[in-house]
DNA sequence: ATCTTTTATTGATCTACATCAAATTTAAAC
DNA sequence: GTTTAAATTTGATGTAGATCAATAAAAGAT
């Protein structure tokens, strides 16, 4: 099985300006705008909020996978002191059970929020790393209590947030689990992922994988080698194409018709 | 494989009475009781509570999935106008995708709620079908909204009570999703349903099994042969017994590891 | 009660994926 | 640049679970 594309070298297509996110397309937009109770309105970065925080790859205080290597933004069962929304690259999270099994239970990319399923409650479920140099906004969460209960309209609003978020995160996960083959897994999570990333990018055909073949196979259940070998079909099967870390899926009708299997 | 105890007969032993699960150990809690900001108290079930509200299989309007009739509480797609509480019973919730097929997402035992994830959204999320007669806690969303408006404490009870249902919805496809072979998942599964219906039978070793193979199999994304032979397998191998719909765990312990892995 | 229909169990076979192992590519270190 | 290590791809083989098929046991209907 020969892949059309492998012949092309110095692909690595660094892009040496990280894409913000806008905050219109942003998950914490609810509650980062500015707030006018009236006239009396709250400056929130005076508040709960830290805008562009760089998460850079260097400091990691512990290997949370296996592999890998990457700052930890937050870990698993610390006390919940903020929430955050991803400014710029991808985040992987991951979680530990009882039996001190880890997996990589999801990813976050520009526009999404971490940690927000935990709000109010005493910890974080899952850890947060950084898949290369990222950027996040930072929410503090006492304060944030706190305004919410001078202004009524920010708690609406925070309640908003969190139902179309827990729904958000429910159809991703939907879209996952039960599929009937690897095929179908891959072909939904790809074509999951570009959806989401095009949300900041505009592009939903392509997207730079900066996740490992490794941890998308934790992700998806299946061993990297299982992955690996789809990939190569896929691309055989003029399905995607992959140059280096950019994958363009070629056709998504395809896709989306395996996917929904 | 001969399991143990096959030649029992007349175990059918129907519950005259159902029992209803106690408030206190119910989910709707935070926005049930009588909320008294200061001395002017709200009388709830005079605003948006109905409390035991009867579903029996009598009338269904509609068959949510292949098999199996059943009331049908709420469908999919439709307006949101209330959200529930199991009273008594056990719920299954039924959701088509894009391509129009159905799987079970879920089940619900006494104590738990059906709708809430799609608060403030426009339409609910699946389709919840009664297994057998239930009765359940009806909350009415425009009422709960307006209520909330005059009581600040309501609302910060209802953020509370939808982060902590997030995040138990979580753990609940968490202890699912991503095992390694069949018998993990239907372990995972077992103890998981035994343990929340625990909460309102105080039995943690025991329930009655009113779901079908079939949709314990589709939920788990197994076939019913495959279920049924792990069944038998199990009884062989002394971790539970099956005495018509009564479900015994006969070592709790052995089936945790096996969960774990 | 008997008959019919549905639901559950067991058997035989086949395939998708895991597993073990080796080669190859890419990235990091020097 | 070269060397070393890590990540990824490809190959060979075995097994878990799907699929097809046939009973067997409940549940309803009459």
């Amino acid at each position: 099985m020969t892949s059309s594309n492998k012949s092309t070298k110095k692909n690595t297509a660094q892009q040496k300006h990280p894409r913000y996110v806008d905050c219109d397309n942003c998950s914490m937009q609810a509650i980062c705008q500015p707030i006018g109770s009236d006239n009396q309105s709250i400056d929130l970065t005076k508040n709960y909020l830290t805008r562009r925080v760089e998460v850079s790859t260097e400091q990691s205080s512990s290997q949370p996978l296996n592999q890998s290597t990457g700052a930890t933004l937050f870990e698993q069962a610390r006390p919940l002191t903020a929430i955050f929304a991803v400014c710029s690259g991808t985040f992987k999270l991951c979680q530990r059970n009882d039996e001190g099994i880890e997996r990589v239970v999801g990813f976050r990319f520009p526009g999404e929020l971490m940690g927000e399923d935990a709000l109010f409650l005493e910890a974080y479920n899952y850890s947060a790393v950084a898949l290369g140099d990222n950027s996040v906004c930072e929410v503090l969460v006492d304060s944030l209590s706190a305004c919410s209960q001078l202004a009524p309209e920010l708690q609406q609003n925070l309640i908003q947030l969190l139902t179309k978020q827990s729904y958000e995160q429910q159809q991703n996960s939907q879209a996952i689990i039960g599929k009937k083959s690897a095929d179908c897994l891959l072909a939904a999570f790809l074509l999951n992922i570009c959806q989401r990333n095009a949300k900041h990018s505009g592009n939903e055909t392509e997207i730079e994988l900066t996740i490992s073949r490794q941890d998308i196979a934790c992700f998806l259940g299946m061993r990297r080698e299982t992955l690996s070998r789809l990939l190569s079909k896929f691309q055989y099967e003029q399905l995607i194409s992959l140059n280096g870390r950019q994958l363009t899926l070629l056709s998504i009708n395809h896709l989306k018709q395996l996917a929904n299997q």
